[in-house]
DNA sequence: CTCAGAATGATAACGATTCTCATACGCAAG
DNA sequence: CTTGCGTATGAGAATCGTTATCATTCTGAG
């Protein structure tokens, strides 16, 4: 049966915590070629293929959250969370925040349900503009 | 002022209904790149180029839908109903039930509201197996 | 200390999308 | 039916995010 294998889940090397810790200061949505230029620009240079191991990785156990952003560049966040959830995210400068919403939960169930649908996954997610962004200049 | 503008606002040219012709008859998501093979393999070949440009104009105003499919891909259809729905998409064959859900649209305008966002929109997808897919084999 | 296995990262390879720009077309005036 | 011109087309180059390679480096058990 599954066993609890390997113990270890977050990253042991140098690298994957930088990486992490990378997420984990900033709330935002930020992009791999993003999180690598802070990297090394923070004197703790890791190489582009580690982060981008780094995020997957993290993203399959869970750890972080991924979307896609408009432009088609996959984006990661290190969420308070660990429940299901889903983000209300800015367009402009990437803030974003974690919500909830069982009516869209059973919404989604029940669709699925009615029209004969398994093994369900769901998207959800909402662009707009945050407090700070549209008081600043609406475009 | 902004007046009516052009009257016409589908494709004129035979590239154009070539592309929208592929869509119609289709009822999935499909790629660029899908429906220019199935263009060129039905002799009306049309440029790649030429395919994306009109799948980008009939996506801006509002004739076709688009998403994002798992892998990044841009993917496209031809919806019935011209108003604002979702989607239920099949991972495995493609196949897509557009769907309604009024709640899901309250609970996005109130989330946003109470989080002081302007200028929303939001992605809502479904994927899943259809019926038929789940019948023939879990995997 | 030694060695096998895992991790790293520079670089090449990929693949979707966009850009360029010379050519083909569509259409209306003459 | 020609001519002229603005628009559409499309082959191929250019982008750019992401993934694959693989030689090198690191780590930890024995
Ligand atoms: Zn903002
Ligand atoms: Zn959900
Ligand atoms: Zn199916
Ligand atoms: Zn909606």
């Amino acid at each position: 049966m599954a066993e609890p294998a390997s113990p270890r889940r977050l990253p042991t090397t140098r690298q994957g915590a930088a990486v992490l810790a990378a997420l984990r200061s900033s709330g935002t949505f930020r992009s791999a070629q993003d999180i690598h230029a802070e990297l090394r620009a923070g004197g703790a240079p890791v190489g582009l293929a580690t982060v981008y191991r780094h995020l997957q990785l993290l993203a399959e156990h869970g750890v972080i959250d991924t979307l896609q952003a408009a432009d088609g560049q996959t984006v990661y966040r290190h969420c308070r969370s660990d429940d299901h959830h889903h983000h209300i995210v800015c367009r402009r400068c990437g803030t974003s925040e974690e919500i909830e919403g069982p009516e869209v939960e059973r919404w989604a169930e029940s669709a699925a349900r009615r029209l004969g649908y398994t093994d369900i996954t769901h998207t959800v997610e909402i662009f707009g503009l945050c407090a700070t962004c549209s008081a600043a200049g609406g475009h």
